[in-house]
RNA sequence: GCCGCCUUAGCUCAGCCGGUAGAGCGGCGCAUUCGUAAUGCGUAGGUCGCCAGUUCGAGUCUGGCAGGCGGCACCA
């Protein structure tokens, strides 16, 4: 074995050290400036603590604040190590389980010491401040390896139940490592670490909330405390970013649907949305929209029932598995009788309906279907009900009461790839009109609980790959992943996703093929050779449910909706009373033109006027004065625009027109 | 469903160590007819989320419930 080792910088040029010699003394080889700057290095794709002896040849390069994504992982990581610290100083008889990175911070479960319960934010303060004091003491982290019968014995010792469970389940014989921060205190972990804890900037993180998390994401399992901070290289980044988190929260949907009246929830209806007439407007429009993007696309519309026998849902499989969160209603007459329930729950058992596919399947089979009759594409726009758990409801997003638009597409089995790559492109060509560029797909892979063989599976899953490669969708581009465990279970998920105001993700679209419920239901159609075949069913949506899709759309947005989908497109606001009878007239025009106008005869300043259907979101703003009266014309203003142009009413109208075209029919013209 | 926090006027919020509630915006009225992001003056508006308890006395303290918010779990 040589006792030297190559290493091949950045710029391309290499060097020989001997063997064993540190990421830190081979940065310092480099240069003192970039010693000093080391945060850790990088041996080909593995980042290493700045004090372990390099072993192998291999690409290497020092890791400083300028790579800037890996060092806040870097970061980050080290943060959660010392809040786990401070928490245990202050709070001892604290167990510590696990605390990674995220997104933009950090977090770490803690179980607190018995009869204490949960920490709250009250108890924030105090933790943030011996964090400082932990960073300021600018202790060194030291890497140390450890047997892991001996580690899981230590950690038993010292009540650290969870640490030794975790331990415990480690391969055995594996190297397990630990980090010192200084000499009196250890935590087990993978690494890297900073060299010390005076590398973290004590005015660049913050603790941002308390929550309940289940150790190993298990229901079943303790409840942990968990203490989420975000962190930051330096204080001005964080300071970005607190003011990112304050401009997220101003496009929040359910600020914006307050404040443009669009809709409200009250607890009469827990988790169902008031429409507004604003709202229901902007339904109605995104509404007709797919609709003729559908027509176009060769589906056929239909309306089935809401309330449907328990036998369907018993055939379909639903009620076996989801039984928990329909909302089921006894057919039978409620008594009027004072002081007794309503219903005895005497009578048969129905359940309104928490998806279409039952119904459609219904559809299906009346009459008989020949090979030639398909694909079949079977749209609704259906309402359906589901009985989240309280805890999930939020906003527009996750509600008990909502609309899809669904369709099943029932085809033969050499349709299926031809009509997932269409509904791909459908898709993609609706997210761009409605102003989304970027979407993330996920194919979400065989739930454990799940009906149909290994092998109906391994070809279902087959088929949505094929297609998404098909389609050229299969590219980080696309955030291309696979999720396993994560399908429905009667077919794998391609799934499609948008991300929120404050980052979150929501899945919109998906698309699922389906050989399993069209078994249990019995769907059949005659092929060329005579035979009664199966046919796959295709699940699929793209806005996924309209009130999620509109609060996502309000989010991306910022609630400033492009003339077409705005609920009110154009106000027209008078400057004098003189010139009331003007407006009103050009407001005709409009309407009469198909167009959402309103009048603003108000007796006030044209400044007022211009502030309030700015912060309305209004996307056009005509105002008529003494002059445009006289002259029969109006001077137009956009929002967020600075001038205004005057305009003749005829112009007016036909370029609030173009303007006000959806793009699915400009693309007609 | 689980953990934590929150709930005071239409909205946003203040209200100390327990002594019968306050601001701004909005609403309403009057004046003002004004040229592109807030005209002035006046005025009304509250079972302090709900139910119990402690107390001479509860918006304030305690318990329960409901709803909301942030996570966790769930998401056909």
């Amino acid at each position: 074995m040589a006792n030297v080792v190559r290493l091949v910088l950045p710029d391309g040029t290499s060097r020989e050290v001997p063997r064993g010699t540190t990421g830190a003394e081979v940065a310092r080889s480099i240069g003192p400036g970039l010693a000093r700057a080391a945060l850790a290095v990088k041996l080909d794709d593995q980042v290493l603590d700045l004090d372990r002896p390099i072993e192998r040849d291999g690409r290497f390069a020092v890791l400083t604040a300028q790579d800037e994504a890996e060092a806040l992982e870097l970061v980050r990581h080290d943060y959660a190590h010392v809040l786990a610290e401070a928490v245990q100083r202050l709070f001892p008889g604290t167990q510590i389980t696990f605390g990674p990175a995220t997104e933009d911070g950090f977090y770490y479960d803690f179980a607190p010491p018995p009869g204490r319960g949960p920490f709250t934010e009250a108890d924030l303060p105090a933790i943030e401040e011996e964090m400082r004091r932990i960073i300021r003491a600018d202790k060194p982290l030291r890497r140390e390896v450890w047997d892991r019968d001996a580690l899981i014995a230590k950690w038993r010792a010292e009540g650290e139940h969870f640490k030794a469970e975790w331990a415990a389940e480690l391969p055995e014989g594996e190297e397990i490592t630990v980090y010192w921060s200084g000499e009196d205190w250890m935590d087990m972990c993978r690494g890297p670490h900073l060299p010390s804890t005076g590398r973290l900037d004590p005015e660049a993180f913050r603790l941002t909330r308390v929550a309940g998390a289940y150790w190993r994401g298990d229901p079943a399992r303790p409840q942990l405390s968990r203490i989420y901070g975000t962190g930051w290289l330096n204080r001005a980044q964080l300071e970005a970013h607190l003011a990112r988190l304050e401009e997220a929260a101003r496009r929040d949907h359910r600020r914006l649907g307050a404040e443009m009246d669009l809709f409200h929830f009250q607890p009469e209806a827990q988790g169902s949305v008031f429409w507004h007439p604003k709202g229901y407007a902007l339904w109605r429009t995104l509404e007709a929209y797919m609709r003729r993007r559908l027509d176009a696309a060769g589906y056929v519309e239909v309306k089935t029932p809401q309330l449907m026998d328990a036998l369907q849902w018993q055939r379909s499989g639903h009620w076996g598995k989801f039984r928990a969160n329909m909302f089921v209603v006894p057919d039978e007459v409620p008594t009027t009788d004072e002081g007794r329930p309503p219903v005895s729950g005497a009578g048969r058992w129905m359940a309104l309906k928490p998806m279409n596919c039952p119904a459609h399947v219904l559809i299906f089979r009346q009459g008989q279907k020949s090979y030639r009759d398909l694909p079949i594409r079977m749209a609704e726009f259906g309402c359906c009900h589901r009985n989240e758990p309280h805890g999930a409801l939020h906003g527009l997003m996750r509600v008990r009461q909502f609309t899809q638009d669904d369709a099943h597409i029932f085809c033969r089995e050499d349709q299926v790839e031809a009509e997932i790559v269409a509904f791909i492109d459908l898709l993609d060509s609706v997210y761009r009109d409605l102003g989304f560029e970027r979407y993330a797909v996920k194919l979400a892979l065989r739930p454990k609980e799940r009906y149909g063989t290994d092998a109906e599976w391994d070809r279902a899953e087959q088929r949505l790959r094929d297609a998404v490669r098909a389609a050229g969708r299969m590219s980080p581009e696309y955030g291309w992943e696979e999720l396993p465990g994560e399908g429905a279970f009667y077919a794998p998920k391609l799934e499609f996703h948008l991300t929120d105001a404050i980052g979150r993700t929501w899945q919109v679209g998906t698309i699922q093929a389906d050989t399993v419920l069209p078994e249990r239901l019995d769907a059949t159609y005659i092929g060329e050779d005579g035979e009664r075949h199966r046919p796959v069913m295709l699940h699929r949506a793209i806005l996924g449910t309209f009130e999620r899709f509109i609060g996502i759309l309000l989010e991306h947005h910022a609630g400033r909706l492009p003339p077409w989908l705005a609920p009110v497109q154009a106000v027209v606001a008078t400057i004098v009373s003189d010139a009331d009878a003007h407006a009103l007239a050009v407001v005709e025009r409009l309407k009469a033109a198909g167009l959402r106008v309103e009048a603003d005869l108000r007796n006030e300043k044209i400044n007022l006027k211009v502030r309030e259907h700015s912060l309305a979101k209004v996307p056009i703003l005509a105002a008529v004065g003494r002059r445009e009266a006289a002259q029969g014309t109006v001077a137009v203003r956009r929002l967020g625009g600075q001038g205004q142009e005057e305009m003749s009413v005829d112009a007016f109208v036909a370029w609030l027109r173009a303007e006000a075209t959806p793009p699915d029919l400009k693309r007609r013209r």
